[in-house]
This record gives structure tokens, sequence and C-alpha cells, in this order.
DNA sequence: GCCGGTCTATATCGCCGATATAGAACCTAT
DNA sequence: ATAGGTTCTATATCGGCGATATAGACCGGC
């Protein structure tokens, strides 16, 4: 597997545009049947090919599936670009924390095979993930506002947003919940100092207040 | 259906006798070989019955494990039982943070059964576990010690849980991991203030320094 | 002794993931 | 160009799954 041909010729794209079908036909289905309507048979379908392909290309399903989340992370990661994050460290960690919830609201069936998988193994792209999210924790660090070992409130941190997401996508909360802001502004709070210039606020009230209109929605 | 016999009489005594083999070679099953691994013909086996005794006592397989998951929430109120629980209310709710997460760590598969079903309809038995981690909360309130609105802090907390569990489980962590302490005494400082009576401690330092030598391991 | 309701078994359906087998398409070397 | 090896794809099938149609066994009440 993977010997690489001198010259990849019109066969080799011909594969490669099969393993793309397969993929896309994949993706489809997961996001219009959820991950239990994700049969091998429904993406042959959708693919036209059989199943003896994509056993050839990807080994088994749940091979597939991995290389399905991969796809999954790209856009996950897509979702913390394309905008301008604060310079400020903290402020740029939950300005990610924020990315990161609003990710998992709007691709449920995708993040509960990201990080809800039953069999845990993680995904070398799960791991770059988790990787830039230390960086930015290091960051907060180097800046002399870290309140713990990076090692200790990266994961902590990452705890508190995959709660809220989880809460999220279970149904249990809406998007405006204040039980979110509460939950970011508790991790934050407890893993940071401010910094040293923004004395003049000083010790605001611990929780966020500050966004204008989330006071409407009651449970 | 549901007519109600006037005299349950021997047979429908057998008929329950057989209803509770099936519930228990269930959890069997569930226990030993995960999620995965419980399917209707393998519990016929373990319980000595057929496929269609199963359909008519339960209707279809997603009910059954509904029964079985109601059994898992028993065993889950019963770990916060049989402790005396701490009676400063704050505490209680520390120390309940502490049983949920001891329990999902022992009990990973029906951790993932009660609380990350991919079709999250909440079973009354998990409805009323919310509602007793409420009333911890209120207690809280109650002794004008919160610091949020009763149901914002009890869902903020629970995420906090929640995600502290899931990352346990995920075989992320392990059960000593100093992020555990971290994220649990985040969300408590968030949400309560400390009693009059402890003032003498006052402010200690917002973070949990206390452990001494947790610095060796690297990545 | 028969009868209506409750409970269980036999046999089967359709779908699933996975694969053994074989053939087609392509590249390379002669 | 052509023979040989490699890569890719299709036909047909296996065993297991959840679910059910059908029918028989058991029991209480008339």
């Amino acid at each position: 597997m993977g010997a690489p041909s001198p010259t990849p010729g019109p066969r080799a794209a011909g594969s490669e545009a099969t393993r793309r079908a397969i993929l896309d036909a994949a993706e489809e289905l997961l996001a219009s049947r959820g991950e239990d309507g994700l049969s091998i048979r429904e993406i042959c379908v959708l693919a036209g090919v059989t199943p003896p392909t994509i056993y050839h290309h990807f080994g088994d399903k749940a091979a597939l599936v991995d290389r399905v989340v991969d796809d999954c992370f790209a856009a996950f990661d897509r979702a913390f670009e394309g905008r301008t994050p604060p310079v400020d460290p903290v402020e740029r960690l939950r300005f990610g924390f924020d990315r990161y919830v609003e990710y998992g609201a709007t691709h449920a069936v995708h993040y509960r095979l990201m990080f809800q998988r039953p069999h845990g193994r993680p995904t070398p792209a799960g791991l770059a993930s988790y990787d830039r999210l230390r960086r930015m924790v290091r960051a907060i660090d180097d800046a002399g506002r870290l309140l713990a070992p990076v090692e200790d409130a990266t994961a902590a941190f990452w705890s508190s947003v995959h709660g809220v997401t989880s809460l999220l996508i279970s149904g249990f909360w809406t998007r405006e919940a204040p039980a979110i802001a509460l939950a970011r502004d508790a991790i934050l709070s407890q893993l940071t100092r401010p910094s040293a210039k923004s004395k003049k606020v000083k010790q605001q009230k611990p929780m966020q207040r500050k966004t204008k209109g989330e006071r409407h929605g009651g449970t």
C-alpha cells in the first residue's frame, strides 16, 4: 500500500476520484440521516460503487468513518479561522470557547462523531486540535497570567467547553442559555488572572454581563 | 393493553420472572461486552427465551435499553446514599461532584448509555436525577450563597461535572488528574460565595495550589 | 369441557458489515 | 505490440442483526 508510482496517471486519478466520491457520499448521508443512517450499502448507491470498492480503499467501515472525521476536523479548524481573534491571550481563549460551542451546536452529528466515539481512540486530527488549544493556553502562561500548569489548565478548559457543548447538543440547552457564559467564565476566571493593564475594570462581577440582550430567555 | 387482571396469579408471576431474567441478562451482557455487544439474540441465549418474548415484554430494543437505563439510574442514585454528605450545602455539592465522577469512572458503559444517548430523549429517571441536583443547588440559594439563578447554576454545574466525566471515560484523563479538582473548584467558586462563618480563610488564592510536586509531567 | 386472553416458540424477512472469487483496466518491460 | 504484474472494481455470498407473522401452549373463568 502506498507505493508511490512515479506517475499517478489517469488510472490513479480515477481511483482518487472514486475515493473522493465515497467520502462525499458518506458525509452527505451522515448529515442527512445521522450516524445510524450511514451504511455501506447506502454509500454505495449514492457514490455509484459497490461494497468491495469501499473496502479496498478504506479497509473497513470504522476506517472510513475515521476519514470522515478527519474532514470534520478540517471544518472544525476552519471555524476558528477567517475571523480575527482578540489579541489578548485570555480573550482569545474565550473567543475559542465560543467558536467551539458554535461549531458543536451547528454540527451536532459531526461533533458526536468527533468527540463522543464509543471506542475513543483519538484521531491524529483530534490530537492536532487539542495541541492548538494547548498552544492558546501556553500563550496565557507566557504572559504570566496562567494560574495552573499548562497541561492541567488545558484539560480543565477542554472539559468545560466539552461539557457545555455536549449538553447543548443533547437539546437540554438553547444556544443562548446563560449557563453557557456562566460555565465559560467560571473556568476562565479560575485559570487566569486579569492583565495588569486592564486594572481599571479590576474585578468586575465575576460573571460576564456585558452582552446586551441575552436576558429575555427564561428557562 | 394494560387491562389489569383481577388476580395476577402464578402465570403473571412467571411472566414477571421472565421479564426480570431478560433485564438481568441484558445488564450482564452490557457490562461484559459493551453497548455494541448487546444484541437481542445474545440476550435470548443468556436469558433462555426467544426473540418474540422480548418484543412482547418490551416492545423493541430501544425500550428494553430504556428499562436497563432505569436500573442504571437506580444504581447511580445509590452512589450518593450510604455515605454521609457534608452539612454545608456548598460542600455537599462538591461531594456530589466527586460521587458523580466516581460513578462515571467506574461505570463507563452505563454512563454513556445514560448521558450520551444519540437519540437523547431524557428518561424520567434521568429527569429525577437532575431534579435532585437542582435541589442541592437550591439549598445553596436558600443559604443566600448562590451567585446565579438556580436554573442557570444547576445547568452550569451539570455541564462541568459531565464534561469532566466524559473526558475521564474517554481515557483522556486518569482519575487523579489535577484538572478534575481544577474544573470542580472553578465552577463552585464561580457559582457560590463562601459562608460567613468561614471568613478566616477568606479569599484564598482562587486556585488550589496545595499539591506539592505536580510539575514533572511534561507532554 | 370448552374459550378467550396471556405468553412463548418456529420460521422467516430485509438489512447490515464484510469477503471470497474473479475479471477488467492500466503500467511496465521486453 | 504484447506478456506479465499490479491496481482497481463487480458478482455473489456469508453470518449476524432487529423485527415480525404465524401458530401453538398455558391459564383462568363460564
